[in-house]
Formats: structure tokens, C-alpha cells, sequence
DNA sequence: TTTTAATAAGTATTATATTGCCGAATCATT
DNA sequence: AATGATTCGGCAATATAATACTTATTAAAA
């Protein structure tokens, strides 16, 4: 799970559900400019910023184990 | 996925390997301060902090669907 | 009890995530 | 082409994560 993959799949989800970055932004109390950063991979949010964008999403982190 | 509830699988796992918090902070390259706060649910961690740790534990975060 | 290892926590400093403001770039629609 | 919506990105300010240092607490072992 790096950087690139978690914005694909934040992105992906957020045009399944045709919302703007902007709309997103409403609903999850965080900057669109957080937003664009994430889904780009250029950002290291916080687990409670990465959260509350996941949750409008409908999406959630969870830990497993390392397959490798 | 709260922060108590990661506290607690990063807690359990370390103990399972028999690591303190300090050997878990020299093989992860994170302030020992910083993953006794994260095990006790008292952090806000960013991703990279936290693939670190999860990472010498074996274990990685992945994007699910939330069921409600 | 005394000693030692491990964990918890306070304070201060540094590093960086988050934000707002702005303009530029991209893309679709007319 | 022109308009409007959306996304990208720079810059500065603020909020906060991460760290080092120190002391206290807890637990286990001698």
C-alpha cells in the first residue's frame, strides 16, 4: 500500500460516486488541496485526516498481515 | 479501525516477536515516545510513521470497503 | 527491599501536515 | 473559440506530528 495505489483507489472510489474534489472536500472536512495532494500520492496524511476521507468514501483502513 | 484498536494490534504483535518498545523503535526508525503514544491510542500518526511500524511488525494497512 | 528493564509522560524544539489564497492548466460543453 | 467546471501547484501561515531529553512509574528479578 504506498502512496500512488491509496490515491488511485481514493480517486477511483470518489469518481464511482461522481463527486468533485470540491465535493469531497464538503463532506469530509478537509482541504481540497489535501485532497488533490492524497490522490496524487504527493502527501503523508495523518490516520485522522485519511480517515475522514475514506469514511465518506465508504471505504476504511485496516492492518493484515504481510504476505511476502 | 479506531486508534485504541491499532494501539492494541501493534501492541500485541510486538509482544508476540518479544520486541520492548525500544527495539521496535531502533528497527523502525521511529522516537520510541512516538509508538508508545501510537500503541496507547494517544496519536495522530502520518502514513510513513506508520508503515514503518507496522512494517518491522509484518504486518501492512490496505483500503477496504466499509460495512455498516 | 534493592536493582534493573520497560513503559509512561511532561516540556521544549524541530519537522512537516494542513490550510487558505491565488493563478495556471486541463477538460468538457456550447 | 469561448465559457464554466475541475484539477493542479506555488507560497505563506497555522496546526500539529515527531523528536530529544528528562523524570516518574511500573514490573520483574535478584
Amino acid at each position: 500500500m504506498n502512496f500512488e495505489q491509496l490515491g488511485h483507489i481514493i480517486r477511483e472510489r470518489r469518481n464511482e460516486l461522481s463527486y468533485s474534489q470540491e465535493v469531497l472536500s464538503d463532506k469530509s472536512d478537509v482541504a481540497i488541496k489535501t485532497i488533490h495532494s492524497i490522490e496524487l500520492g504527493k502527501a503523508n496524511p495523518s490516520l485522522k485526516t485519511l480517515d475522514k476521507v475514506l469514511g465518506v468514501l465508504g471505504l476504511e483502513l485496516i492492518v493484515v498481515s504481510k504476505k511476502d
